[in-house]
RNA sequence: CGCGGGGUAGAGCAGUCUGGUAGCUCGUUUGGCUCAUAACCAAAAGGUCGUUGGUUCAAAUCCAACCCCCGCAACCA
């Protein structure tokens, strides 16, 4: 039985889910269901990152203390993940006690790599933060929420030092042992990481006062990278228990965004720290809002929960795996969504299951047997982590399927020759059933439909499943 | 010349590496069927494949130049 450890990242919990956090949960949760059924063992990780200045200072204006804070957030996040129908096995908070021991144990092994330098660049006193050079030059060097100019200034961090490791990192990029998805973001990183300078990855107490302490120095309070990063193998155990069952990980689903931080950073971290690097880190697009990025400024930021609410957990879990591009950017829009319901779950698959399991019903069918076989084309899709092409292939049968009820009419064979249509049934019922069986990673309501064919006698759905909803 | 992605039917995309009558899903129109959720099946309409030039018997596909859109550049999924 193989092992299998898959990763998603750690949102940081400054505010509630929006409709692009779904996107590491259910990609990490098609494979490992595609994985347990093929009997697999498979550890599946989910979490939060709650330390930093947004989270302390949002608590401060709410006046709350940040960990009550992040409590709240964080339980908001994992309801959502349970929501979304995503079979995790490990959920692991940054401010845990024994997360925050076990990274600062990390941080010590990391030592010989570390060094104390200064970082310079332009501050905003109101936010309290340095700002990037673009955002200095977008704004003319005023702050836009404070009207002030911003001022320069030095302070001392701690470093990673990179260049200890970007041979090592480039060469597994390179070969493929640490394969990154899509394969036109690898080119990307490697130039990235060839550009690299060192990593700042500590901040003086006064200016990040919610955070994890630098071992042995009290002025320095750890940045987000070795604290947050450090997720993926501190739930494991580690340093205090062997974790070479699990890791290296399999995949790390990861955003866009965020992906350079995990395919240099982070190798830098585990070459530090002795370990072997991830197989694979896989990053996924952006949702988009009616051809925008979300956000609160536009006002096209769609709530999850009231997607959810729309058609149920199938059809959002479909709408993403169907209408989302595993690897680009993809569209939202509420008329897709609709759309997708009613033309395809309701009239393909709800609408097959009820006409099949009537006619079933009508011939007197009983007592059915289903094994699946295995599909090559399928099972290749799905190694290769093309989902959006893997569902669309298991809906292609469907569609086959549909045709061939037309083709050998059934209902007019049973007028004729009961037997036969019996035996027609019985044939166009494993298909269906077959179909089902891809879906399964995808769509949770394959459980139902299998229940309903192999019962001990056939009877259709007392509601069909997704049933219309006339406006 | 910062890096990367993209521009193919009303919408979303495949096809580009390995040149050879332009394909899929959804939508539209018409016909068929009646087992089924006004469902299903069939057929049709709809594209000068971003622009210009080149190579070739033949270019969405190769080469060159240009135009347009999008993302990223230390905490944004």
């Amino acid at each position: 039985m193989t092992k299998v450890y898959l990763t998603t990242a750690i949102p940081y919990v400054n505010g509630e889910p929006h409709l692009g956090h779904p996107l590491d949960y259910l990609l990490a949760d098609f494979y490992a269901r595609y994985r347990r059924l093929h009997g697999d063992t498979v550890r599946l990780q989910a979490g939060t990152d709650e330390h930093g200045n947004k989270i302390y200072k949002k608590a401060m204006a709410a006046g709350k203390e940040p960990q009550d804070f992040a409590d709240e957030n964080s339980k908001k996040f994992q309801d959502f993940i349970k929501a979304l129908g995503v079979e995790y096995t490990d959920f692991i908070r940054t401010t845990n006690a024994t997360h925050e021991a076990r990274v600062q144990e990390i941080w010590t092994r990391l030592k010989e790599h570390i060094y104390k330098g200064t970082y310079e660049g332009w501050y905003c006193e109101g936010c309290e933060r340095f700002v990037t050079d673009k955002e200095y030059a977008d704004s003319s060097g005023i702050c836009p929420d404070h009207q002030a100019a911003y001022q320069k200034l030095t302070e001392e961090n701690y470093y990673l030092r990179l260049s200890d490791f970007k041979p090592e990192i480039t060469a597994a990029i390179e070969s493929g042992d640490l394969r990154i998805l899509p394969e036109f973001r690898k080119k990307e990183m490697l130039k990235l990481i060839s550009d690299a300078p060192d990593v700042s990855i500590s901040r003086p107490r006064q200016h990040l006062p919610w955070g994890v302490p630098v071992p042995d120095d009290d002025s320095q309070v750890m940045y987000v990278w070795v604290d947050a990063l450090s997720n993926y193998i501190t739930v494991l155990g580690y340093p205090d228990q062997d974790i070479s069952e699990y890791w290296p990980a399999n995949v790390q689903f990861v955003g866009k965004d965020i992906l350079r931080f995990h395919a240099i950073i982070w190798p830098a971290m585990l070459l530090g720290l002795g370990l072997p690097l991830p197989k694979v880190i896989l990053s996924h697009g952006f949702v988009l809002s009616d051809g925008q990025k979300m956000a609160k400024s536009l006002g096209n930021v769609v709530d999850p929960l009231d997607v959810l609410k729309r058609h149920g957990l199938d059809a959002f879990r479909y709408y993403f795996s169907r209408h989302f591009d595993t690897f680009m950017d993809s569209d939202f829009t509420w008329e897709k969504f609709d759309d997708a319901y009613n033309n395809e779950l309701a009239n393909d698959l709800g609408n097959i299951v009820q006409r099949l399991s009537v006619l079933c019903q009508k011939n007197n069918i009983y007592g059915l047997v289903f094994t699946p076989q295995p599909d090559p084309t399928y099972e290749k899709l799905m190694d290769d982590f093309e989902f959006t092409k893997a569902i669309d292939y298991a809906w292609g049968k469907l569609q086959e399927l549909n045709r061939e009820i037309n083709d050998t009419a059934p209902w007019a064979v049973a007028k004729s020759d009961p037997a036969r249509a019996k035996e027609l049934l019985i044939k166009l019922t494993h298909q269906l059933l077959a179909a089902n069986h891809l879906l399964k990673p995808f769509l949770p309501i394959t459980e139902q439909v299998e229940q309903v064919f192999l019962s001990q006698q056939v009877t259709p759905p007392s509601t069909p499943l997704f049933p219309k909803e006339r406006s």
